[in-house]
DNA sequence: AAGTGTGAATACGTTCACAGCA
DNA sequence: TGCTGTGAACGTATTCACACTT
């Protein structure tokens, strides 16, 4: 019983490892109240999703759930963890501390569970050997040191968007594949290495196109006179 | 000439309303150098996507290029900007001014073309009344009152976890129906509202996940029985 | 009876490759 | 000749609906 459930299909698709860390999250919460056995159903109005999407995601890591019961909530928060590589800690550093960098550092859910802020790291002597977060501001030429000596796999540039290429390539020819990016850039980076990128600026725009949209529907109408062509 | 080019096609989408933010930062820094024409293939270049992308997006805009020769920077700025909603400006309340709240309301870009910050709001007393960014923290029962007043019409969410429910419904109460939000939960809203999420956790998990391929491929090979749970 | 797991259908997004225009 | 704009081909993601299991 319990089926000894393989390495699985080595190819999970982008869209569903996204949304993992959600199930994750849902699942921890509702473990913390106690709750043994959830319904996709249930799991997927939680993590904001449809049940069918859930179930397609789930089954892509294994068969873990019960026909006719559910999902057991320890169990598949555990086979999640394990799938995103949380049962290991990964040593994250951050690049930059200005106030962005500073609330990444205290940022809890930052230091959760397979995480840890192991180096801050900043350019500006002003900022240098400031105690943040529990933590010594380095200087920036400790970079490729610090990143070795601690096993740091993770970055997270913080830094403005003038230097952030430089340091980018740094911490990749100090061993680094893994980039969290803050600057509004483009990186170019070789493709053995993944970046992802937040940006608030483009969040905003992309909020603002919707925006107009429903204003210019309650005004306007249907917009005048299409066009030629 | 310059065909009259029309208010276009309602349906652009979303996956290249997302990219348009990215266009424009790349054609806007051309501008600033003075360059006057670009072709597909190097704006797609500096935005870091390829060229075909590139022209099928803005092909939903409308038939702005000139064959054989290219885009007009300065022009498709224009209508870039104009499609997302940048040629008014929009007024944004920042929700939660602890770390990241702060860091937000510092972000340069934040307030570039387009977005004006037009209030910070918080619950605790010892963080109203303080000035930052050149603005006064208000106190949170001034919500619906300053939305209204400001006419705000972008929220961004930067509470703990345990707040931000709550405050997004008395945001869109209050006739908001855009919203960013940072609190690392599933926001229920009428589909009527926006929501755009960003998550530092989950972003780093993502990373996580193809780090750990990546290392997997380097050592063990195909997976030794991983430990016991 | 209840609820998972999954083929099949559909929708959406990307890339190709080239016709057509400057 | 050079480069845009776009149908057609392909690939990926979502949803449907139901067979199958407990």
């Amino acid at each position: 019983m319990m089926r000894q459930s393989q390495p699985r299909d080595r190819g999970i698709p982008e869209a569903t490892v996204a949304r993992l860390p959600l199930y994750l999250r849902a699942l921890n919460g509702m473990a913390e109240r106690g709750v043994a056995t959830v319904s996709s159903e249930d799991l997927a109005t939680a993590a904001g999703v449809n049940s069918a999407k859930l179930r397609k995601d789930l089954s892509h890591l294994g068969s873990y759930g019960t026909r006719g019961v559910g999902y057991d909530v320890e169990y598949l928060v555990y086979q999640i963890s394990r799938e995103l590589g949380l049962t290991q800690d990964w040593a994250v550093a951050i690049v930059g501390v200005g106030n962005l960098g500073r609330a990444l550092a205290n940022y809890g859910g930052f230091v959760s569970r397979g995480f840890r802020v192991a180096a801050l790291l900043d350019a500006d002597p002003e900022i240098v050997g400031d105690d943040i977060a529990g933590l010594n501001v380095e200087h920036i030429d400790e970079l490729e040191a610090v990143i070795k000596r601690r096993g740091v796999s993770i970055v997270v540039l913080a830094t403005p968007a003038a230097a952030a290429q430089e340091l980018c390539d740094r911490v990749i020819a100090a061993g680094v594949t893994s980039i969290l990016n803050f600057a509004p850039v483009v990186l170019s980076v070789p493709d053995t290495v993944d970046v992802r990128k937040v940006d608030l600026s483009i969040e905003l725009q992309i909020l603002a196109f919707h925006e107009q949209r429903k204003t210019d529907r309650m005004s306007g109408g249907p917009l005048m006179a299409v066009d030629s062509q």
